[in-house]
DNA sequence: TCCGACATGAGATTCGTTCTCAACGTATGC
DNA sequence: GCATACGTTGAGAACGAATCTCATGTCGGA
């Protein structure tokens, strides 16, 4: 997951839009099918595979393209309604995302994502840039892990 | 980059052993090819793509196989002498590293490497463990922007 | 020195991702 | 409501990093 710091804060009171409003953003349209993916991918309250998530679309719009697919889970990263990361396997893996919280506990094991407080993150960026010499534009800050139900049953 | 946590601790004063030593450890061989991978990618002192360090060693030795870099490569992010994470463009990129240090601070513009201090990032981990029910096993924390001399060419 | 297991190299293969392009749909102005 | 402009779509081709295959080579313990 990477996150973008060089820019202005977000201001969290903000009452987050609805999906389709934020689809629009930017000059962009609001297609059936750009409304279809992030909908599946907000329900899926997991991360998914670019190619989970055209399966899992097929499923119910059987003509939909692979690179749609592909090119609508590109723009919401850019408009930071998803995050990407990398599994293993160079496989990106893509996660519905507000705009509070960016970083994740990913379960390796049901693949779910729980968010990071974003008050245990703050302190340590900041004594980063305190520290060294060195700009942080974004960063990658991904645990992954064991969720508690998981482990649960693993015992 | 990607960093176990599971495991026992490091015993930091140790002195660290010479790369041929390390590349011998747990039943593998001291091979020319291994050798040389490991070498030209400590001497690089940045990150690295599988295919610049490919081809980087063919300047040198024109015989060496694409496959055998590979999995050299592979081999020491295994054994703990490299870290690999993800460039953009879905293409992995490789760091030699020392047994102390994990997280890095990635120049987007030289990508040049610089370790993260880890007393600055432990207290944060503690935090995560502490605050969320969930078992860490490994983290990728990684930093991208300028650093100190990319920064001062830009202005 | 002998021998088995590990390692190598060249090329083929795999597979996630991106590109291409004609056809389509959405938003906007009139 | 209609026309126009242009972002978007879908199907398949193309791309490319990474992996696999397999005959051959080589390391290192016995």
């Amino acid at each position: 997951m990477s996150v973008k710091y060089a820019g202005a804060p977000m201001l969290a009171s903000m009452t987050a839009p609805s999906i389709p409003t934020r689809l629009a953003a930017g000059g962009r349209r609001r297609t059936e099918q750009r409304v279809l993916v992030a909908e599946v991918l907000a329900a899926a309250k997991r991360a998914l595979s670019a190619q989970e998530l055209y399966e899992r679309i097929r499923a119910t719009h059987p003509t939909i393209g692979r690179a749609t697919v592909y090119r609508a889970l590109e723009q919401q990263v850019e408009d930071g309604m998803a995050s990407r990361f990398e599994r293993e396997g160079h496989v990106s893996a893509y996660i519905a995302c507000d705009a509070e919280h960016h970083h994740h506990l990913v379960c390796t094991n049901c693949q779910r994502v729980e968010d990071v407080a974003e008050d245990i993150v703050a302190p340590m960026l900041a004594a980063v840039g305190r520290r060294h010499e060195f700009q942080v534009d974004h960063a990658a800050l991904d645990f992954y892990g064991l969720c508690a139900s998981c482990r649960r049953r693993r015992r």
